[in-house]
DNA sequence: TTCTATATGTCAATCGTTTATCACAAAATA
DNA sequence: TATTTTGTGATAAACGATTGACATATAGAA
């Protein structure tokens, strides 16, 4: 059995009240018994009770963060981030990782309320507004509208489209190609989509949409990349996240087509993983560090004053071009 | 505020007692006193305080996590593994990102007790035994030794650096470098070193081992490896994970080295992001889904019977060698 | 000496839920 | 009709910690 604080008091020789008021610094307490009781926490490796102390209003420092795979290196980034800025903020991360799991994610939102948690990042969304809405909780959003009262952080994923698809068509690409996600609405691929289609437009160049399941496993998509490449005049694709790019760039590699001289190509999301480890790759990078910092400021402030009301629904951060070599000019 | 119970009551129009005879199916109960308690809950969205629920011995059914970096794809895949078992188990995860810092592991350690979580997996090693042995919590340790009590699981380190240094022998390597993290005692990595330096031997060829710090950021690592590569004379280099063989390939590319022709690689870990988005390295492959199913299955057993004595205290999980084109044979 | 700031203890209520005990009534069974 | 089963309610104790009210004691200050 673990022990309890009537354990420390016992140990250091007061009253259960001292010992509490000890830990909660409260009252007047003398240097002597201050360390009687501290030598005993440590004796005993005492953990007050969190439970216990939270049934009583105190709050619980627990914040809820849902997204769908941290095994995706743009998610992982992320999560990671947050939970840094979290940590220092002295609140702790109860990680719920979705999946594309509608059931899942209702799960853990039950879960998360069942434990009192201050607050939600919600990063996952297979979920409708209303379950979101019903929480009673302060939430922020990343990358997708939830509903009238919820906060969404995001990338500026419009200007994204525009920019890959600008600098595809600077560095001489004219048959520019589009590979992403199926249309889903509210998602926020479809800024990138109409990032593209409206710079598109604008250089009064034709759209080729092309859609491969995210879900799908990664070896079908090479494959029906493969296929994309092989049936298609494109000397541009862009991609709507760096996984994808990189698996275009193999299927080019497989097919002996040369990026960037036949093909050239870019990404989206630019975590810190991929321009190491992927150096060759073009792409739209996300300021990851940035959105997490904004995400955990709205949160920590609608926790601590949950009545104001919001200053700001949509805090979308800016993204920049990185040019490497799958879109350097020939 | 959130709704309690009485809330639920009352609308139910049933008493405390009902409502809590309903929730936690005990007792006599009519089918309608039953759909009127929970389409009040339903309406209210309640969900039972978790918190006060525990205090009253009920476990939390929370598991703690621990691991130094989710943005490691081995670590990423692995949790996500856990974390889907545990889930299917009716268990959530409370994820800790402790780094390699001392501080912050033993803060989440506290932070886990507080939270009364029914058990710990262990995979960031920065703290010493006693300070794990003294949780008086089921633990599972990942890939290291705690202390007498905690039963490990690991993959067999050893027979995976065995198994590189043979594979590029056979591949026609004759000076084989092992590239790896710096010694630090009870390290997993040391019985990878140990294999290669037992087969070296074995072969008698001579050793020749490097150092790259970990935590070193990898364009320092990088740059370290080139000179590594103009300096010396090897034609193959076992490398302790997955991360450094790609910077070595990286490197071998920047430096006009041909990879398999004049230096052969392999990576550990082998897992599905570096398995897809990497199809040239060849790679000691862990058996993450088993190794998170055994963690999760020992630590179980653990937890259901915590009085029971251990059967087994390591679990070593066989490795299967990956062979792709960087140790291709000439 | 009297007053007060400091230091500690006792006691009890509280947080939200669970659960045991009693009590009572209606329905089903003998 | 008598008895048992089923269904519900009222009440209170418990989980572990917090906190306010109150009592008491000692030190030093006025």
């Amino acid at each position: 059995m673990r022990p309890k604080l009537t354990d420390v008091a016992k140990k250091a020789g007061v009253s259960v009240t001292t010992a509490s008021r000890v830990i909660n610094n409260y009252g007047y307490i003398s240097q002597k018994t201050r360390e009687k009781v501290f030598s005993a926490m440590e004796e005993l490796n005492y953990q007050p009770n969190s439970l216990a102390r939270s049934l009583h209003g105190k709050s619980t420092h627990l914040i809820g963060v849902i997204f769908p795979a941290i095994t995706n290196p743009f998610f992982a980034e992320l999560v990671e981030q947050i939970e840094q800025k979290l940590f220092s903020a002295d609140y702790k991360v109860i990680l719920c990782n979705a999946g594309s799991d509608k059931e899942k994610e209702r799960e853990y939102l039950k879960m998360l309320l069942a434990n009192q948690v201050d607050g939600i990042i919600a990063g996952a969304h297979n979920l409708g507004i209303d379950e979101y809405n019903r929480v009673g909780l302060p939430i922020v959003s990343f990358d997708r509208s939830l509903s009238e009262q919820i906060p969404i952080v995001s990338c500026d994923n419009y200007a994204g489209g525009k920019m890959a698809v600008e600098e595809l068509y600077a560095a001489g690409a004219r048959h520019i190609y589009f590979l992403g996600n199926p249309h889903q609405s509210g998602n926020p691929t479809d800024q990138r989509l109409k990032g593209y289609c409206d710079m598109i437009d604008q250089l009064k160049l034709s759209r080729h949409i092309h859609t491969v399941s995210f879900s799908e496993s990664p070896s079908l998509k090479l494959f029906s990349i493969k296929k994309l490449l092989t049936e298609s005049v494109a000397d541009g694709i862009v991609c709507t996240d760096d996984l994808t790019a990189i698996l275009v760039l193999q299927a080019a590699r497989e097919l002996g087509i040369k990026v960037p001289e036949q093909l050239k190509v870019t990404g989206f999301d630019g975590t810190t993983q991929i321009q190491l480890y992927h150096p060759e790759l073009s792409t739209i990078v996300q300021p990851i560090a940035d959105i997490a910092e904004v995400l955990v400021q709205v949160l920590l402030e609608r926790i601590k004053q949950p009545n104001e009301p919001l200053k700001q629904m949509q805090y979308v951060l800016p993204v920049e071009f990185l040019r490497r070599e799958s879109t350097f000019k020939i």
